[in-house]
DNA sequence: TGCACGATGAAC
DNA sequence: TTCATCGTGCAC
């Protein structure tokens, strides 16, 4: 497997967004070596997104947003599940991308369709926030074969204070996987 | 120092 | 439709 690149993470975030679709997470810990194929991402443009947690600004939370490209935004939500996003774009663009599910692939037990069962079976918390994604145990990687598939369109999900951000479709997903979040 | 509210998921 | 559960951001 090929390891993704930083310049693959500093680029137009809905670029990112889709080229993600189909790579691998790759997640080493306590020796353990777990692999989720991405299936479902999410855009988050920047500080002018309303529905992106860095529309609040420079914050103790989204800091790592606002850093450079190719780190993990790993954060705690509803007191009980995390999410993880990819941090996107030039340093203090606070633009990310959330993964939103992923296709099991090797180690990884338990439902995967959602952010919050996502980083579960991945054993992803908040620890791993602003964890580079070059490391040798949390990157993101291209698989050695690709399966072609054809890619949905559509608005964002639980982001319905957003306005007119929350009309966008910013959420990308694989046609037909039996993985991808319903709704 | 207090409090309203989630980029969710599961139960009813 | 309701609720579990708690860190964050902002009001006071």
């Amino acid at each position: 497997m090929q390891k993704l690149l930083r310049s693959f993470y500093d680029r137009e975030t809905m670029v990112v967004a889709r080229e993600l679709l189909g790579k691998y997470l790759v997640h080493v810990s306590r020796g353990v070596e777990r692999i989720g194929r991405i299936v479902e991402v999410e855009a988050y443009l920047g500080s002018h997104d309303l529905a992106a947690h860095s529309a609040k600004g420079l914050t103790g939370r989204t800091k790592v947003m606002f850093g450079p490209p190719g780190h993990a935004y790993v954060y705690l939500i509803y007191g009980m599940y995390h999410c993880m996003n990819v941090v996107t774009e030039r340093e203090g663009h606070a633009s990310a991308v959330l993964l939103r599910a992923i296709e099991p692939i090797k180690n990884v037990a338990g439902r995967t369709q959602g952010p919050g069962l996502l980083c579960r079976a991945m054993r992803i918390d908040k620890r791993l926030n602003a964890k580079d994604l070059l490391s040798d145990d949390f990157y993101i990687a291209t698989p050695r074969r690709t399966e072609p598939f054809v890619m949905i369109k559509a608005p964002r999900v639980g982001v319905d204070y957003a306005r007119h951000w929350a009309r966008r479709y910013l959420r990308f997903y694989i046609k037909g996987n039996l993985f991808v979040s319903r709704r």
